[in-house]
Parts: C-alpha cells; structure tokens; sequence
DNA sequence: GCTGATGCGTC
DNA sequence: GTCCGACGACGCATCAGC
DNA sequence: GTCGGAC
C-alpha cells in the first residue's frame, strides 16, 4: 500500500507544522469532482455508443446528487428487526438499488466471461496478471459506462460486490435447489450434497463443490445462449428478499439455467457462492482497471463508486474520502519479537490495549449516523442503542466525522474483560447494571467543522489525528472513551506493557508508530499486534486425543485422491473422563474441539501413515462409538465423517489456543478459542491426554480469581450446574483460560507439557568428557544469544553449541524449551522472552558470561550484579547487601563461606549433602556419562523414581522388564514395586481394572506423577524404537 | 408453534 | 514478505419440517 | 480469528 498516497502531495512535515490550529486542507475540493469535463471525455470516448451516451447521462445525474451527508444506501440493510424499516428504505431508495443493465451486455453471451475464467483459473499463477490485463484492456477500451464495468468487475469479484443483498444459498442449499432444478436422481442428489466425501468406488472429483456441479450435470448440458445479463439478473432475483424460501429460489434457478451448460452452471454456482476460486488478487484487478481504483475502493468499499468514478481512463482521482461510505480499516500485523525491535529502533510509538470486540467505524453527520465493521457492512442496527451516546459525546465544532474504534462489552462492576461472545447479545437486548457496551474510539479519518472546514485526517499522521480525537469527544466512561494510549520510545517499555497486559487479562496489546498516516487496509508493520499465545511460554498448551476426522476441500490438494481416509483434514479432539488400560473402548472421552489449522503437507502423511486403519467411515446415523460420551448430541456439521476404532491407538495432539471458552456445543461444557495444532505427543500414550477434571480444574481457577474479584463466598454448587445444567445461561461468565498457574509447590500442573525429551536435545554431546562436576543437577535453558551473532546463523548454532557443550562437561544438562525442571535460565540480554519466562517461573535469569566464567573457573560463581540478566526481588535485595551500586562486593573476595551461604540460598547444599552420602552415586553418573555408549549418545534424566507397580512377579519372565530396570537403576535412577509418594513416572503394564483404578486415583492425588510406557521410558533415555 | 438445520456475520 | 484459502468458535435470523 | 503454502 505504499502507493497509497502517491497521488497526493501532502508530505509529512507539512503535517507537523499544524498546531491544533487546524489549517483545512482545500476544503472545497471534497466530492467536487469534475463531472461536466468526466461526461464530456466519457462522450468522447464513446462516441460510438448511443445507447451508453443516453444511460450514461442518466447514471451521472443520478451521481451529481450525491454530497456529503448523503447516505449510501446501496448497503444493504442487512441487520435483523429492520425488515419493517428495509422495506420502506428500498422503495424510498429503488433508483440506487436498481442499477440501469447495460443494452450491450443484453447481447453479451456468458460464455464469453466462462472462457476468462477458465483462462486465469487454469494458468500458473504468475501469468495469470497477464490475462487479467488482456481481458480488461478489451473489455474496457471502447466502453466504460458505469452500469457495464459494474456489471463485469461484480461478476469477477463477486466477494467485493456489497450491492447485492444476500442469495441465502451455501453449497448446502445450492445443493438441494439444484437437485430440484434438474429433477436428479438421488445418487446425484447425496453426491451435490456432500461434495466433500469420496466416494466409495470411483475416482471421481471430490472437494471442489463447482467442479463436482459440473460432474454431476454433465447430462443436462445445453448449448450456450445465456447472456451476461442474463446471469445478473438471475443473481439479482435471487437476492431478493420475496425469493428468501427455497422454492421461491428454485423457480428463478430454473428459468435461468435451461438455457446453461454444465460449465457454466459450475460458475454461476461459484457466484452464488461468492467464490471465484480465480487465485487473483481483487487489488490487481483494479489496478488494471484504473490507477487509483484501489485507492478509491479502499476509501469507499464500493465497486459501484469506483466505477461512477472512473468512466474516463484518464481521470485523476482528486478525492478519496466518501461519508457513508466505509472505509477499509487500517489492520495491525503481527511480527516476531526481533522484528519488532528492529522496526521500532528509534522511533516513537504508541501502545494501546487490544480490546476483545468489534471493529467499528462510525460515520456521523447532522443528519445520520451508521455503523459500519471491519469487512465494511452496515451494523448501525445492532448498535442502534450507541447511536444517541455517540452524538452525545462530540462536541458542537464537529459537523460531520469518521471515527475509528471498538465495541466493546465492558463489566462496569469488576472491571473484568467479558467473553466476546456476548458482544452482539449485550448490545442488541441485554444490557444491564453490570454488563454494558462501549465504543472504545482509537482513531478519527474525517473531519468537517460546523464553520465548514473539511479534513481528510487519513493524511495526517498519528500524532496528529490524536490530538484532534482530544479536542472533539467528551468522554463518558463505559459508554464512549477515547483512547490515546501510552508513548514511548524505549523497547523495554513495550515489554513492560506486554507483560502487565497479559498479566491484566487483557487480550494483547497493538504498538502503533506515532509518525505514520492511516493506511487503509493495510497490515504491516505500521501497527502491530502482540498476544499471548504468540509467544512461548504464556499460554499453554493442551495435550488431547484424537477421536473422529471430518473430509475437507484442503484434502484434494494436499493428497491429490488416495483412499477416503486421505481426505480427512480436520480432526475432533477430546479429553478423557475414565480410562480403562485393560479395555480402552470402555473408556469415556468427552468431545473437546475441533483442530483444522497448524498441520503441515507432512503432518498429514504422518496422521495418514499412523493412523491408515484405525479410522471407521460414518453415513451420520451411526451410533456414536462406545468410548466416546453417549450424551453428545452433535449438530448436523459437527457430525465425524469418521470415528477412530478405538482409543488405544489413537495419536495425542498437542493443541494451542488463545483461551478456554464456555461452550455449549460440546459436553465438557467449554472449548477452545481459535485452536490450531502444534505438534505430535509420540512420547505420550492415548491415556496421557487431557483429563475431563483438568478442564474443570482450569475453569475452577478462573472462577476462583473471578469470586475473589467480586469478593464472594466460594460456592460448590457452581459446579454442579456446569456438570449437568444442560444449556449455559447466558449470564456473566466472561472468563477465560489463558492464565498462567503456577502450583504452589512448583509441581507442574497436567495440562502443562512436559517439553524436556531426550529428541529434543539438538546437540551431539556424545563425545562430551566430563571435567567437572560443578553443573551436576543443572538443567539449562538459553533464551537467546548476543545480537552481535546474530548476523550469521552459523554463528549463533556454534556460540550455542559451545556454551551446552561446556554445559554437559561440567556435568550439567541443557534443554531447549523452558519448563519447570530447568533450573538455570540463561541469556545474553534482557528482552521480553526473558521478562515472561523469569515472571513466569519466578526464577533469575543469569548471563551467559556466568556460564562461561563459570566453566572458565570450574567453579560455581555468585550471582553478582552483573551476572544478572532479570532477577527476582529476593536475589536483587540480597545483592543489595552484598555489592554496593556499581556491582562490586563489599567483600574483596568471594570467599569459601560465602560461597557456601550463596549456595545455601539456591538449596544446593541439599544437593551437596546427597553426593557426600551417596559417592557411589556420582561415580556411577561419572562413568555412564564418558561410556561412549549408543544407548547414552544424549543426556539421560537422572535423580527420578521410578514405579513398576506389582511387577514383581513378571520381572523373572519377562526379560525386556529386567532390561527396564536395568536401564533405570545403572543411570542413577530408583525403581520401586509399590505406590509410593517420590514416585514421578509409573510404568503402564498390563494391570488389571482395579489395579487401574488403584493407579488413577493415587495418580489424582499425585498431579507430578506421569504415566508413562515402556515405549516413552526409551524414549525418556534416547533410546528411539522406530 | 417449536426445533434443528442453514446461512452469514463477528472474532 | 504478501496473499489466499482452508480451517476454528460464537450469536442471531430465518426457513424447513415436524 | 489462525495457519501453511505458493509466489
């Protein structure tokens, strides 16, 4: 969008001169178009068109009437209890809606449109520009009347055309209306309506609802005499709101697709479907069509004023800015945390929250007020009751204006954010004493004063527009704010912000560049967005079981067409409510959430491979299985296409999410918002999943910090209601599940995953001496490295490699994800990463220089000033009496004692004490670790107990068991036959129910506890089986 | 007249 | 780096079908 | 909203 402006001269200096003095920029330009020169090149350029003259004229006076304060009211008025009011809108307004058709486009066939597309859709992707220039260059050259490039560009781009209200068919409906149409067979029919689903014996194509249109019709094919006009106003017809019923639609169908071909039926329903599938940008189109149309279109969301604007090919555009006509709003991207440095070095910035609501931009004049959102439709009905406070807040120098904001419901009592969900429902019925809606305004992009000044405030930068928004709204707290937000310009301040934000409950926070113009539809680095769950370690992720798949369109071009099951591209996870390790399918898994996105070409082969024979096809009447919980009713597209055959061989996904939401939809009674797959648990069995008590738990949390807020008694029968209360009420529950736990005893709760794997242990340090032992019972994490290596990637890997390296040979581990068992956190600087992760774990996060000096020394070092990167309270109140303000002891030198007391404070003389008992112990991790063996090429865990419950009797015969225990007790770990407290893995043999129920309920009580198989056990010590 | 399916918009 | 389609959850309105 | 893949 950099060209956004190119046509205009305002330079951004000019904007810092203005004072608040506004100096209007030449006001009287505004909507002033030149029509009489546009209509006099139009004539000329027509010059053989009578018709076009005749209609042309009549379009353009219909345009002269349009000013400022006029409402567009081509929008259609699509919002509920208007349907009253809509009629009378669209009789009032009938010369707007009913757009002249264009006399040549009577005699147009359709087939010359099918054969463009067809032309682009089937080209790569590189050349399809190409086409698109041929085909406006002779479309457009002789003819450029308004009602006929409105009538072609709609049909290219029908997903931008707002001027048609909606058709009311998805491929579901298009489906059964076309069945109806050609009478088809009920094969045919059931193959329309579930496009997605292979067939059992054919290859036939699958995924591509036109295409499978076209397949399917081939039969009925007729010879092409439809016309262009023809299909616009079927599409017309069809939008009608007399046309709602389907049988209504079916008749205007039918009289225009007698005369169709298969082909073009394909298209047509492509239209309907408002997806083209042409894989080409609506920008390139336009830009083809007219230089500044993609400036115009996105100032006004209207492909009809692009064309009333650009009849003459040489037109200049001379004004942007249409009230009543959305503009496309500006977007915030998202970057990664080195970007974000990067871009904003030396600048300044404001940050803002990131409300969790509606983006709402409100045009007002004298006259009227709307409402319009992010995709530029008419919501002025579901705010209708902000309309009044709106108004209310701006002050009497404000004629007309175009703010910029968010609809938020805020709960006036706790303050607390309110789940989005009840956004529309708190705006358009409830609003009560507590909860109530507020337009949050971030932004102006209009302004006209009562003493007729006028500025296209999209010009001016941030800074500018702010001080304007001061200066005209009257803030009315909890009904309309202005936000302004926080300035700054030093990065450590953003990540303050950041983590308060999070902290806060807040959704995230956006940064915005204080010097930069308001780039319409853009979504760059000019605003940026940053959440929780972008960044490791805030949000966690839950570990779920794959149950049912559904078929896709993603599937027929990842897999091309293989068998059924290669279709399956989305998956129903679930949590477990009992498990049975004798007989899984007597297992209860409750349905979760549904995961679509996050899986790559090769994570569906890996599914694919794994899972070939274990899925079982669905016709949606079948009985739900056993194993999943029987009093899930799910809705009509929440249906499997397929069940797993049975949990045990199930796969466990790990699922990352934004939050814990309540639903309805599934029996747990919550799920996820906005989930995407990360990555797959090998390491986990099917009945390490998430537990049904673990949601509960979560949700307990959150209700306990919500009770507290509002200080109440705690109420047990809270749950109950949840358990079996059947539909959610409606009221205030607007919590969700993002908060970080941090358990009390610094036992990582379930639904944390346990990251540290031998596999994930990047670095060979298999040929690693050990020289010290100084490390010994350390596990590391470096969270990042010195920028100054950061120019080479190589460099990065090597510095790192070297650091671990002396890691290990100082007899201590390192891991590349943070966790609870990492005792050290490293880092070279301090950045945001370091601030989450030391909040996070309350731990201190030392230098990479105390590693090496450390290692230098072969000695543990104290943790002096300098050494620290983030420190806790108590370390820096410490260092407080130890060194005096410049890091230097008070001391001369850290004597044995001292170091001795330093140690104390980091617990490690419990340690200590352990090796001074136990030297057998040390020499045996000694030799391990310098046996070159195979088997201990990485760093094995050490210190751990583990339970082999009442395998006593089995060791004897089963020589792979004696092999475990080996394993486990040569490497310094303990093993036990009984359920005892220091148990952390149990091993999962083959128990008997009781034994399992035994095993589960001690493992309730036990949360650190794992269970794990001798598979994971393996794989726990490197050992890799596949 | 009620309920579930369907469409369409928000995030 | 940007664009695009295929995915997620929700709420509300409307229609089909009982 | 998120995400991966094509370009």
């Amino acid at each position: 969008m950099q060209n956004y402006y190119k046509w205009h001269k305002i330079k951004q200096e000019q904007n810092q001169e203005l004072s608040v003095n506004i100096k209007p920029i030449s006001s009287s330009k505004m909507k002033q178009s030149d029509i009489s020169t546009r209509k006099k090149k139009a004539q000329e350029y027509n010059m053989d068109f009578d018709e076009f003259q005749q209609e042309d004229s009549k379009i353009n006076q219909n345009s002269d009437n349009f000013h400022f304060g006029d409402s567009a009211d081509e929008y259609g008025i699509d919002s509920p209890k208007m349907k009253r009011e809509k009629a009378v809108k669209e009789e009032d307004n009938t010369f707007r809606l009913e757009i002249k058709k264009s006399p040549i486009l009577e005699k147009t066939l359709f087939s010359f449109l099918v054969k463009f597309y067809n032309q682009v859709q089937q080209s790569k992707k590189g050349q399809r520009k190409k086409f698109v220039q041929r085909f406006i260059d002779s479309t457009f050259k002789t003819n450029r009347c308004p009602s006929y490039t409105f009538t072609i560009l709609r049909l290219i781009m029908p997903h931008h055309d707002k001027q048609r209200l909606n058709y009311g068919l998805n491929y579901k409906n298009l489906a059964k209306v076309l069945s109806e149409v050609f009478a088809l067979s009920e094969d045919k029919r059931q193959q329309l309506l579930n496009y997605k689903r292979p067939l059992k014996d054919n290859q036939q194509v699958v995924g591509d609802f036109g295409e499978v249109v076209q397949n399917v019709l081939q039969a009925f094919t007729q010879k092409a005499t439809l016309t262009i006009n023809d299909v616009d106003r079927c599409l017309d017809e069809l939008a009608q709101p007399q046309n709602r019923d389907l049988a209504s639609k079916e008749k205007v169908l039918r009289n225009c697709l007698k005369n169709a071909t298969s082909e073009e039926i394909k298209w047509i329903s492509r239209l309907i479907l408002k997806d083209l599938n042409l894989g080409i940008n609506h920008e390139i189109i336009l830009a083809l069509f007219h230089p500044d149309a993609v400036v115009l279109f996105n100032s006004t969301s209207s492909l009809w004023e692009v064309c009333k604007e650009f009849v003459d090919p040489n037109h200049k555009l001379s004004n942007v800015l249409r009230l009543f006509h959305p503009i496309k709003p500006m977007l915030a991207g998202r970057k990664t945390l080195k970007s974000i440095e990067a871009i904003l070095k030396g600048k300044n910035y404001l940050v803002e929250t990131k409300f969790d609501g509606e983006r709402i931009q409100c045009h007002v004049s004298p006259e009227s007020l709307m409402f319009f959102t992010r995709n530029s439709n008419n919501y002025t009905n579901i705010y209708e009751r902000m309309i009044e406070h709106v108004r209310r807040s701006l002050k009497d120098a404000v004629h007309s204006c175009i703010l910029d904001g968010e609809m938020v419901v805020v709960n006036k009592i706790t303050g607390q954010r309110v789940q989005f969900g009840l956004n529309k429902t708190v705006a358009m019925e409830r609003e009560d004493d507590e909860l109530c809606i507020c337009y949050k305004i971030f932004d102006i992009l209009y302004l006209k004063t009562k003493d007729n000044k006028e500025y296209a405030l999209t010009e001016y930068t941030l800074q500018y527009r702010k001080k304007i928004l001061e200066n005209l709204i009257d803030n009315q707290q909890d009904r309309v704010e202005v936000i302004f937000g926080r300035e700054y310009s030093d990065i450590n301040d953003i990540l303050t912000e950041f983590n308060e934000a999070i902290h806060r409950n807040d959704e995230g926070i956006v940064i915005k560049q204080l010097d930069t113009l308001y780039y319409p539809d853009d979504r760059s680095d000019k605003w940026i967005k940053m959440k929780g769950d972008y960044y490791e370690g805030i949000i966690d992720t839950l570990d779920l079981i794959v149950i049912g798949g559904y078929f896709g369109e993603k599937s027929y071009k990842i897999n091309g067409i293989g068998d059924w099951t290669d279709h399956i591209t989305h998956y129903l996870v679930a949590v477990a409510k009992k498990i049975d390790l004798q007989n899984p399918s007597n297992s209860i898994l409750v349905p979760f959430a549904k995961v679509g996105a996050g899986f790559t070409a090769r994570d569906y082969a890996d599914i694919k491979a794994r899972m070939r024979d274990q899925w079982v096809r669905t016709n949606h009447s079948n009985k739900t299985p056993s194993f999943i919980i029987q009093n899930w009713k799910p809705g009509e597209k929440d249906k499997p296409d397929a069940y797993i055959l049975s949990p045990q061989n199930s796969l466990i996904l790990e699922i990352r999410a934004t939050e814990i939401i309540q639903s309805s939809q599934y029996p747990t009674n919550y799920t996820l918002r906005f989930p995407r797959f990360e990555k797959f648990r090998r390491d986990k069995d099917w009945f390490d999943c998430m537990k049904f008590n673990e949601i509960i738990e979560m949700t307990q949390n959150l209700k306990k910090k919500e009770q507290k807020e509002s200080d109440k008694e705690d109420n047990a029968s809270d749950e109950e209601q949840d358990e079996n209360g059947g539909k959610l009420k409606k009221k205030r529950k607007g919590q969700n599940g993002e908060e970080i736990e941090v358990n009390r005893q610094g036992r990582k709760p379930n639904w944390k995953t346990n990251k540290v794997m031998a596999q994930y242990l990047d670095i060979d340090v298999s040929d690693v001496k050990v020289e010290s032992n100084i490390f010994n019972n350390f596990v590391f994490n470096i969270i990042n490295l010195p920028h100054e290596v950061s120019l080479s990637e190589e460099k990065i890997l090597l510095e790192k490699a070297q650091i671990e390296k002396g890691i290990v040979a100082n007899g201590g581990k390192k891991v590349q994800n943070d966790s609870n068992l990492v005792t050290h956190y490293i880092a070279s600087h301090y950045d945001f990463k370091v601030q989450v992760i030391g909040d996070h774990y309350k731990v201190n996060v030392l230098s990479l220089q105390w590693v090496k000096d450390c290692i230098k020394k072969k000695t543990l070092l104290d943790y002096s000033p300098r050494y620290i990167i983030y420190g806790q309270d108590q370390l820096l109140e410490r260092n407080k009496l130890l060194y005096d303000q410049y890091g230097d002891s008070y001391y001369k030198d850290v004597d044995e004692d001292e170091l001795l007391d330093i140690l104390k404070s980091m617990k490690i003389d419990q340690i200590e004490e352990e090796f001074q008992e136990n030297e057998e112990f040390e020499e045996a991790v000694k030799d391990i670790i310098s046996m070159k063996n195979q088997l201990f090429k990485e760093c094995f865990p050490q210190g751990q107990t583990y339970c082999f419950y009442n395998a006593n009797d089995k060791l004897n015969s089963d020589i792979d068991l004696r092999y475990l225990v080996d394993l486990i007790q040569f490497s310094g770990n303990q093993v036990v036959f009984d359920l005892q407290d220091e148990i952390d893995y149990i091993v999962a043999l083959d128990y008997s129910e009781a034994e399992n129920e035994k095993i589960i309920t001690f493992r309730e009580k036990n949360r650190s506890m794992e269970v794990i198989t001798p598979k994971n056990l393996l794989n726990n010590f490197g050992i890799a089986l596949e």
